[in-house]
DNA sequence: AACATGCCCAACCGCTATAAT
DNA sequence: TATTATAGCGGTTGGGCATGT
């Protein structure tokens, strides 16, 4: 195997284009095509590698470029088509004429991507995120020990015994939120674990999560994120003593609401 | 006003697939 | 078949700009 980088050459400029360099390559092109694009730059005479005339016109130049903000359509087809194809950038420019493949990778990068772990969703697989699942036991454990200082059914000093347990735990789950955990900590008042929950809608509709993941084209819609479940509620862990947070959670409802996934995990 | 920080995006880098020889 | 040339793709970078302190 051998290809010498195309940039190698001495001399060749890099860097941002110039309007005149634009308007030699546009003349260029516009009389007599693209061709070998390795030869284009010295016919076109720009001091530049064929890779880069390449970039600048497929990117950049091209006549049939739109330009401009993202529409809430072509937001929603991009979210559509990454949670089916996933980085294929090429693929799912494809179906957005006049966007290029840098534009919508670029538009990932910074706002959708954003706004999928803002929503709690794993943004390569458009589902909540799942390294949730190995704290939960730790969740219910917490969740557990409120009901029971609640009833009263604990001593004094098994209280305190257990809330430093607690505080121990949540320190746990606070340091795999430093590692990128779903539960991220929150600045939240002070809340009762459960009565939070009791606010918030039933599970989501799972059929609707693996479709999200699994559909095809021409089969049904893909749910947009926006529409899939509620996001992560927040949820705190409180010091029976003083009421003072141990820790604030933002996790997912429905999944504490599921018996059948709690009961997997007790 | 000056500096720090974060965001955005054009452009580059390095790799793979494919065509040509 | 092996080697080389080219095009295309996805990841990453860095400079300009906006915003915050």
């Amino acid at each position: 195997m051998g290809r010498s980088p195309c940039c190698d050459e001495n001399g060749l400029k890099k860097g941002p284009w110039t309007p005149e360099e634009d308007q030699k390559l546009i003349h260029y092109i516009k009389k007599h095509g693209h061709g070998s694009w390795r030869a284009l730059p010295k016919l076109a005479g720009l001091n530049r590698c064929g890779k880069s005339c390449r970039l600048r016109w497929t990117n950049y130049l091209r006549p049939d470029i739109k330009r401009g903000k993202f529409s809430l359509e072509e937001e929603e087809t991009i979210l559509s088509l990454h949670a089916i194809l996933g980085n294929k950038w090429s693929a799912i420019a494809s179906h957005l004429p006049g966007r290029t493949d840098n534009e919508i990778k670029n538009f990932w990068n910074t706002h959708l991507k954003k706004k999928l772990i803002q929503m709690g969703f794993d943004p390569m697989t458009h589902r909540p995120r799942t390294d949730f699942f190995s704290t939960l036991p730790q969740l219910i454990a917490l969740a557990n020990l409120r009901e029971l200082i609640l009833d009263g059914r604990l001593q004094a000093e098994a209280v305190q015994t257990m809330a430093n347990g607690a505080a121990a735990a949540a320190a746990d789950l606070e340091a795999m939120n430093m590692l990128g955990s779903q539960m991220m900590p929150s600045s939240f008042p002070p809340t009762m674990p459960c009565a939070v929950l009791d606010n918030h809608p039933p599970p989501a509709n799972q059929e609707n999560r693996e479709c999200y993941s699994m559909a095809g084209f021409g089969q049904e819609e893909p749910p947009h994120p926006l529409l899939l479940p509620p996001p992560p509620t927040e949820v705190s862990v409180v010091n029976h003593g003083d009421d003072r947070i141990i820790s604030s959670y933002n996790i997912w409802p429905e999944l504490l609401l599921d018996n059948q996934f709690m009961a997997e995990f007790a």
